[in-house]
Formats: structure tokens, sequence, C-alpha cells
DNA sequence: TTGTAGGCGTTATCAT
DNA sequence: ATGATAACGCCTACAA
């Protein structure tokens, strides 16, 4: 295997100097228009090509970002990083992607590791388990800067680009109420949680706004599965005022739901309304497609993306940005009465 | 902002010199125990981070991989690139992620681009429009490791990690003659493809197996959508004599399937066996969950990541390696008979 | 056991 | 318009 060529060679070849190369090569104004096309020339012919390696060790600037999240085989997070990899490819920026299980020791190990790595920015959506912060404060001390994403961190320095979880569940249970829905129902999972916090508190908004008392009895936990969203749906049904739709805060809810309430014989939408939250792929392939939240994950992936290129540009001010997306609504049968049609 | 602190830092701060820090540092036998501990602690105390791309510029190692494919948001890609994060990460490497979005001039750039980046590795999914192999060999003439995963390309060289389409084609179509159906269709996606061309052999291979005539109106093309499926679906219900089974190359041609068939009254799988292929979630979280041949995604990401890690163990000596993954058949209701169960 | 020196490939700052 | 040189941070013969 032949070593690879450098400039040295192409300057070689031409006897004139490295630099010269590497200027004909950077298009630098003050060479002239023959040496440039000798240069490139030579250049093509050796199958010259940059080391990019070595033009980070020079400049600092590796041209990676790193992108940090649970797991990347869920159809948000992939959807996140295709949005972030279409933004940035073409800036010639790479993206590293690393995975932290929802541990925070493996997040800590890998932004460590992402500094070592030299990358220009770190995108991240925090683990579950993240509890401290000095992982993520030692970025900002290093002049990187930190984009967070649907999950975020307040901290001084910081980005942040995430979705209006209140109102998407605003949007959603008024859209439940438009229906001729009183008496709506709320399955949520985890109210520790902020998202699930706001989208709670959304629900409670719109039925307020609306006149409608909240009824403590209609909010139940789950676990992001389908059997929960049935056992839960079957308490819900077997209160003495069963409700007549659910806004869930996750769609395998309400795809479990939906199920429980065929199987008692209920008509959706007629007798009732379902809508879910997250437009997972497969609520639109049912034979009874399910409303869904959208959470533009596309969209929420560029904009992050978008928001650390303008950091990158602005050089050594720090500005802190902190977008958050309007959630879209997608209205399906499943919540979409015919008389409303 | 200070500047990143070297070995030179701790050097200076210790009265020794920056190699003996550097051999400290990798724990180099020849240094006393007593050098090593107190550069150990300062390079704590100073913070001190190794930089990589420098050490990446002297070793000609990025530790850094490449991965390319058409898409990363498909379940499928982004379960394959799980997979390989998951495997390189604990031996050092970073993953790098880049999209084709099918096109070939796209692979061509980005590949040139890893390669400048200096990528150890490279692991590809070709994509579709993809016809020339010059960017590829370019790879291995650089002596950087190639490997396919799914979508290959033939090139001396290069390594493989692939799907047995044949086989999961031929065990799903056993699997329907087991469950009593003697009239199997078969919808498949682009017989120029040889994916598709595989799996229509595993399906006659196995008719063929248990004396059952290949009825060639029984293969049917589709686009890999919902309405393609019913479509298909309803033209198969149309023949003179309909088929009694439907194994379908992709699982939204087996879904729109399933969805004419209920309508029309057929019940599965007591009147009508279908199976899918590619275990999409969605499969599962049917009303009537689906059968499928599941493509085992994951390990063919940790499958190539380990083909990777071969080659580049074993230095100068190419290794070509060619895995070849069997396929599972998930076996669902819409294919399994009471009676059989 | 530790120091010296050179180089990995590139670019920027001086000169010329 | 081009050349010479140093530097980015690290590692490693070779010396001592």
């Amino acid at each position: 295997m032949k070593k690879k060529t450098t400039i040295y060679d192409i300057a070689k070849e031409l006897n004139i100097t490295a630099a010269t190369v590497s200027r004909a090569l950077n298009d630098n104004p003050r060479i002239s228009a023959d040496t440039k096309k000798l240069v490139m020339a030579t250049a093509k012919r050796l199958n010259y090509k940059q080391n990019r390696v070595a033009q980070a060790l020079k400049s600092g600037k590796s041209k990676n970002v790193g992108v940090v999240l649970p797991y990347i085989n869920r159809n948000f997070f992939s959807t996140v990083i295709r949005g972030i990899e279409e933004e940035l490819n073409p800036k010639g920026y790479n993206v590293i992607i690393t995975q932290t299980h929802e541990k925070a020791n493996k997040e800590i190990d890998i932004v460590q590791n992402l500094l070592n790595a030299q990358v220009d920015g770190i995108l991240i959506s925090v683990s579950r388990q993240t509890n401290s912060n000095d992982h993520l404060t030692q970025v900002l001390k290093k002049n990187v800067p930190l984009i967070f994403f649907d999950r975020k961190k307040d901290i001084k320095g910081g980005s942040s680009v995430t979705l209006d979880d209140f109102q998407g569940a605003y949007k959603a249970t008024q859209h439940l109420i438009a229906q001729g829905c009183t008496k709506i129902a709320h399955m949520t999972i985890d109210l520790a949680l902020l998202i699930y916090q706001n989208r709670l508190a959304g629900y409670k908004q719109a039925l307020s706004e609306h006149g409608i008392d909240f009824n403590p009895d209609y909010v139940i936990g789950l676990q992001s599965e389908i059997v929960a969203g049935i056992d839960a749906a079957k308490k819900l049904m077997s209160l003495p005022e069963p409700p007549d739709a659910i806004f869930s805060a996750t769609d395998l809810g309400a795809l479990g739901a939906i199920q429980y309430l065929k199987e008692i014989g209920k008509t959706i939408p007629d007798d009732f309304c379902v809508v879910g939250f997250s437009n997972e792929p497969f609520t639109q392939f049912m034979e009874l497609p399910i409303s869904s939240v959208d959470q533009s994950p596309l969209l929420m992936g560029k904009t992050a993306a978008k928001v650390f290129l303008e950091q990158i540009d602005s050089d050594d001010v720090k500005i802190e940005k902190n977008v958050v997306l309007s959630p879209t609504l997608e209205i399906r049968k499943s919540s979409l009465k015919r008389d409303n049609q």
C-alpha cells in the first residue's frame, strides 16, 4: 500500500513549496491562476485528499459534532438525528452518534469522550437517570456549544429545543371537547417528569377554559405498554360515571385503550374518542387510525442543528437560545365524529 | 477561556519532559511508579484531557468509523446502527452516521468525505441508485476496511453481513403450508432487486418441496404502501381460484391485504393466513398481530461491527468475510390457526 | 528511568 | 506571488 499523498508530494512534483500548495488548494486570492491550475491538476493526478485530522489539529475545529441520546432506534430519536444530519452535513460537519441507554454514568463517559475527540459541539437529550450536571457544565467550560433537545437541563449557557407539551395536550383536549366529549380522561406515565406534568397541565387548562370540572378519577397512570392501556381503560370504564373520551400521553396507551373499548362493544369515534401522543408511525397504520400529537422530530433536529450553527458562527459571544416548538395535532378516525367531518 | 491543558503543562508543572508525561499517561512500563503517580495527580488537578485529534494525526488512526445508509430513521436501519454503536463504543470507537437518501452521487460524496476524515473503517448499506463501484474500491485502495450490511456490492476485499432472504421466504411459506394453506400468493416489490428475487425463490422452493405447483398468477407486484396491499389483495381475490394465504415481501403489503380481506368478510387466520416481511414494530401492535420474518437488525449491526474489528486487528492481512444471517419467523395471529396452537 | 528531537499534515505569519 | 518556518498536541526512536 502506497502512502497517502500530501501537499508535500504535490509541492515536490511542481518544484514549489507546500505552503503555496496549501494556499492554492484553499483558493487563496494571492496565488496566481496558473499555479492554482497546476496544483489542482497534480492534486487530482496524484489522487490527493485533504487530511481533515491534520486540519482539525491545526485549526482546533474537528468539524464533528456529538449527538447524545438514550437510544437511537426509537422513531422519535432517529428522526431527530435525521434532521440534525441533514442540516449539518451540507455545512461540512460529521455527526457522531452515541447512546446513553438512559444511564447517567454512561452519559458522563460519553460526554467526556466526545470532548476528548474535540467535537465542535454537543447536542444532547439527557438520560432519565441524569441528576448531576457536572459533565454538562464541563462542556460549556471548554467553550463547546451545548444544545439540549427534547429533554433539557437548565444550565447557564446551554441552549435548547423542546416541544411545548402543554400546548400539545391543550390542543388534543380542546379537540376532544370540540367533538362533543365532556367526560375526558387522561392517561399519563410518570408525573415526576416535566413533560408529563406539562401534558397534564395542558389537559387541565383546556378543561377549565371550557367550563368542565377537573375530575381526579379521570387521571390514571400507566406504563408505556399496550396492556397497561387496556388495564387503565378497564378501570376507567368501571367508574360510576365512565368517561366518553381519553387523551393519552402515549400512543401505546391509546392503542391499548382502543382495543379494550372495542372489546366491550364501544364504537369509536361515535361512542368514544381517543387521542394519543407522539404520532408514532403505527398510529396511522391501524385499521382505526389513531389521532395523535406530533412532536415534529425532524424539525426539532433541524432546529437544534441550526441553533448549533448560530453558536459556532457567533464565535465568542455566548448566545443562549431556547426554542420551543409547537406540536401539531394529527386528527384521525379515532377522534373524528362523522357529523363533524 | 483558558487554553486546553496539554502534556507540556503537566511537564512544566513537574519539571520533567513532555515525553515522560506521555509515557506515564500511557502506562509505559519503564516509567517509575512515583513519576506515574505524580503525573496522574497533576493531570487530574489541571483537568487534563487527551486530545484524540493529535493522537489520530500521530497514529494514523482516528478511532472513528463511518456508517453510510439510505435513511437513518427507518426502524431497520436505526436498529442496525444501535447494534454497531453498542459493539464499537466499548472498543473506543465513535460512530459517524451519514445518509445517502438513496442517491448515488450523495453516497460518493459521503464516502470521499469519510475518507478525508480519516475514518478507520466504513460500514455501508448501498443506495438503490448506486451502480458504479469506483468510490467503494477507492476505500479498499486506501486500506480502509469496508463492510457491507444488508445491501452489498460484490467487491474484492469487501466484507459483508447480509440476511438470508431466501431462507426467510422459505420459512414463511413453509409455515403457511404447515397451516394447511395450499393456494399461497406472494406479494413482492421490485424483482430487479436481489433481495426480492431471493424471497421469490425461497417461496417457490418451499412450494415445490411440498408438491405445490407454482402459479404465476399468484405473484403480484406492489409499492411498499398499504393501499398497494389493498389493491393487490383485491386483484388476487378476484381470480377464478383465489388464494387462501399470502406471503408478502413487505409488512405494509401484508397489512393492506389484511384490511381488504377483513372488509370482504374473511376471517383471519381461519379462512386466510398472512405473513409479512421485516417484522416492523407495528406488526405486533395490531389488533390482529401480523406474522413476519424478522431481519435481526441488531444482530446485523453487531456482526458488522465485529467483522470490522477483526479486519482492524489482523492488520495487513486482508480477510474478506461474508456473513449471512438466518432470519427468524415471528409467528403471530395472522397466520396461526387455532387447531394448530 | 528519563530527556532530546523529529514528525504526523496542515496552515498562518513572517519574509522575500 | 511565493518561500521559509513554526506550531497545533502527541508519540517514539534514539540517546543518555
